[in-house]
Formats: C-alpha cells, sequence, structure tokens
DNA sequence: CATGGGATTGACT
DNA sequence: GTCAATCCCATGC
C-alpha cells in the first residue's frame, strides 16, 4: 500500500479530517478505511495543543504527517494524524474504521465472538483492533510502523457528512467532525449533521 | 509534590 | 439510563 505524501497532511486540518475519510490505516497485520473522523486545531479549547507547547503537545506541534498517541482514561489509546506545517498544533483524531484484512487477528485483539461492527467502530477500539499503542507516538504515518493509504476502490469518492464532535466539553458547538454518510461502522449511528446554512444554534 | 480532569468503553440497573 | 476503571500530565502550591 503506498502511503499518502507530508503534503497531504500539511494543509488546513478541516480538509485533511474530511479527506481522511475513505483512506485506509495498516498497523500489524490488520487494515480498515477510515469512516469517523475529528478535527483539532490549538486555536480553540478542545484540542490539547490549546494549552501551549508541552512534552504531551510536542507532536502535535511537530512536523505533519505523524502520529500523535495517547492515554484516555487511563486506559484506551487514542490515534491522531498531526497535520499542518510544523509549528502548528493541529490533528485528526481517527474515530471508526470498516475492518478490511486481519479480521482474526483484531478479534484476536478485542476479544473473540466480536461483529464486524463492534471491531473498530471507537476511537479506542480501533487502536485496540490494530494493536496501536503509545509506543507508535510521535513516528511517521509515511514509513510506519502505523501507515495510512490513499481513498482506493469503493472510497475514491465517498459520501462525507459533517456534525458535531463526540465526547468533549468545550468549544462542543463546531462541527468538525467528518464521517461515511450511512456507514454502520461509525461509533455512532447517525453523526448529527450541522445545520447546513451554519447560522443555527446548536444549544 | 498533590490534585484533578479527561477526544472512552463496557458492565450493570 | 448510570457509573467505575485507571494513568498521564498540566497546573498550582
Amino acid at each position: 500500500m503506498p502511503a499518502l505524501p507530508v503534503e497531504f497532511y500539511a494543509r488546513p486540518v478541516l480538509e485533511v479530517a474530511r479527506e481522511l475519510v475513505g483512506c485506509t490505516v495498516a498497523h500489524a497485520g490488520a487494515t480498515g478505511v477510515i469512516v469517523e473522523t475529528e478535527a483539532y486545531h490549538h486555536s480553540e479549547p478542545a484540542c490539547h495543543a490549546f494549552v501551549g507547547l508541552t512534552p504531551r503537545t510536542r507532536p502535535i506541534f511537530g512536523p505533519p504527517g505523524r502520529a500523535y498517541v495517547y492515554r484516555s482514561y487511563g486506559i484506551h489509546a487514542l490515534f491522531n494524524a498531526v497535520c499542518e506545517p510544523a509549528g502548528v498544533g493541529a490533528a485528526v483524531l481517527i474515530r471508526a474504521l470498516q475492518p478490511i484484512s486481519g479480521l482474526e487477528l483484531m478479534r484476536a485483539r478485542r476479544g473473540e465472538g466480536m461483529s464486524d461492527y463492534e471491531l473498530c467502530s471507537g476511537p479506542g477500539k480501533l487502536t485496540q483492533a490494530l494493536g496501536i499503542t503509545l509506543a507508535e507516538n510521535d513516528t511517521s504515518l509515511l514509513r510506519g510502523p502505523v501507515r495510512i493509504g490513499p481513498r482506493a476502490g469503493d472510497w475514491l469518492e465517498p459520501a462525507v457528512v459533517n456534525g458535531l464532535r463526540v465526547g468533549i466539553t468545550k468549544a462542543v458547538e463546531l462541527p468538525w467532525r467528518f464521517s461515511l454518510a450511512g456507514s454502520r461502522y461509525v461509533s455512532r449511528p447517525r453523526p448529527r449533521v450541522a445545520a447546513q446554512a451554519a447560522g443555527r444554534s446548536l444549544r
């Protein structure tokens, strides 16, 4: 699988978040197509990089095309793709995949008897299924160990819808979540579509 | 050095 | 629907 070039990531994070839907993530014998993402930018308080450059946020401010993996709630590893030029703190959280290959390996990691839909339908689930850990933090998405490849096959021109980000308490009004329309593999069945006119208050 | 808060998940009522 | 698990790290004294 060819990897997306660094230029793909060195762009506005909202563009990258939308265009990552349909791309393929590969790690440790398993692959999946991205069906859900969220964008984070240092200018808004939901982003870890909002606090500025610290040991934790260093990868987010680093060069694009690398992984930012952090531990959530003491339990889960969450996987992001770092975007925009170095010095700008921005990343795309990969929230759900449609499993493509290595499904038995995913079940070995997640639990036997799990349906295809349960394997990668959440940011903590997909890292477990693919075996992505904090050891992959600040590693290249072009050379691996975790690699992201371009859209292919049925996902060349996916219908992408946007809505509100999930599980945050700050900047909740930003419609920076992107998902594959109608996909059963997203972390929630019906991603809320943002007000089309963008004028509506989403309280 | 102590504290508090999560970009979640799964088990349970 | 509610809630606990569990660790990293930013913050403040």
